[in-house]
DNA sequence: AACTATTCATAAGC
DNA sequence: TGCTTATGAATAGTT
């Protein structure tokens, strides 16, 4: 590949020959990196450049690849280690990722991933689990959208309450002021009250409402007038 | 470089990405030595295939790589340090476990189970993911059916045929049966002619329906007589 | 495993 | 080194 065709021999020219070998390094980086990724392997390439420079590329980690090449070595030549702890760790280690390997095959397949091995039945089934966890997760998200909703309901009433209860107050104390300002008059004196109350927002709550609910989430509204009225439901609504 | 562009991502087809495998390893081995002769680098390459086997190349020796590797890297230290080896696998091991505590952990929420921790946001994602792989898996598997579908329509296809053909040779060879009855019987001798033919299953096959198909499968009938009309349409049928 | 249509890597040149 | 381009190689999809 290149624009003419080459016999694969030592390439005398020292400056051509580190082009080549620049190029060709990271053509093989590349390559190695795809198999990798494409084929689910674990890789390690170490490459002397014919300077004496390190190169290398790993998969996973350099010292893993090697450690790895050390074991299967060992495994073939049957040499049995004396070291039994170290041997321990080692097959603890491979049944481990082993484990890990078999689990992340499935849980592709639980992804919808993967699928191409599996017959009409073993989708079923899969079909089957999945749909299963989806209810259980439905239902678990419901419950706590409820819990939170009846949570809400609940403060909300106590604010309510409470909102009725300095409702109370303020007609109370301006039923006291007014009289306090009537005395004023009486006496000559003029002086101006202010006839505004702040109101705060206010829930008006319906609390028996169970599954499935409907929740209406209205604006407040400011309200100036009209105080000896009890405060209008608005805000937090569950329909049952 | 093939017939059409691919991207780089592990692949599902678990067939498929063994034979890439097998090819770019052959591929990335030839790489690995062309790069050693054309540059006269020292080249070492080690690769695991996803199911665990050990593929290597050296363009002097692999001891003599990683030896010179771990001189390179001024680390062969841990590799002479049986201690530090212990304690390497002890650390993968526990680094293993930790992975696999992790993956069995999502593992068992996508299965529905272990969702207290979780709230409503994480459940709806977890939710969404499911669902997709529902979809996937549904997708599958129709597909599989639907291709059964039609493998079973083809073939009943052909079996119809020969059904056809079979009726006709009957057709043609009682006539004659009957002429060669009549010559017996005006020549005086006198020979009984089995009326019955058997009847094999036939399938009636209408061929251009898609997806989605509504399947009947009718036991088939046996039929001893009429055997001079059309053979009767039943058995597998698919209404579009 | 063999066969191509394609994409990709790279030799040569600047 | 980097960029460009013509060309040979590698390989994805198919049989």
């Amino acid at each position: 590949m290149g624009r003419g065709k080459i016999v694969i021999r030592r390439i005398d020219n020292s400056t051509s020959r580190q082009v080549t070998f620049s190029k060709r390094r990271n053509g093989i980086f590349k390559k190695a990196k795809e198999l990798a990724i494409l084929c689910d392997a674990e890789v390690g390439l170490v490459i002397f450049s014919s300077t004496g420079r390190l190169y290398e590329y790993a998969s996973t980690s350099m010292k893993s690849v090697i450690d790895r090449y050390g074991r299967a070595k060992d495994e073939q030549q049957h040499v049995a280690n004396p070291n039994s702890e170290l041997k321990f760790w080692q097959r603890e280690a491979a049944s481990l990722r082993q484990q890990l390997h078999n689990l992340q095959e499935n849980h592709r397949q639980l992804m919808g991933q993967d699928l191409s091995g599996l017959g009409v039945k073993e989708l079923q089934t899969l079909e089957n689990q999945l749909e299963m966890s989806v209810r259980c997760i439905r239902t678990k998200k419901d419950q706590l959208m409820i819990d939170e909703i009846h949570e809400l309901n609940r403060k909300g009433s106590l604010i309510h309450q409470e909102n009725m209860e300095l409702y109370r107050k303020v007609n109370l104390i301006r039923q006291e002021n007014a009289e306090l300002y009537k005395k004023l008059y009486e006496t000559g004196a003029e002086t101006e009250v202010n006839q505004d109350s702040t109101t705060p927002y206010n829930f008006a709550v319906i609390e028996d409402a169970n599954t499935p609910v409907r929740l209406e989430l209205n604006p407040p509204r400011q309200q100036n007038e009209a105080e000896k009225s009890a405060p209008p439901k608005l805000g937090l609504q569950l329909h049952p």
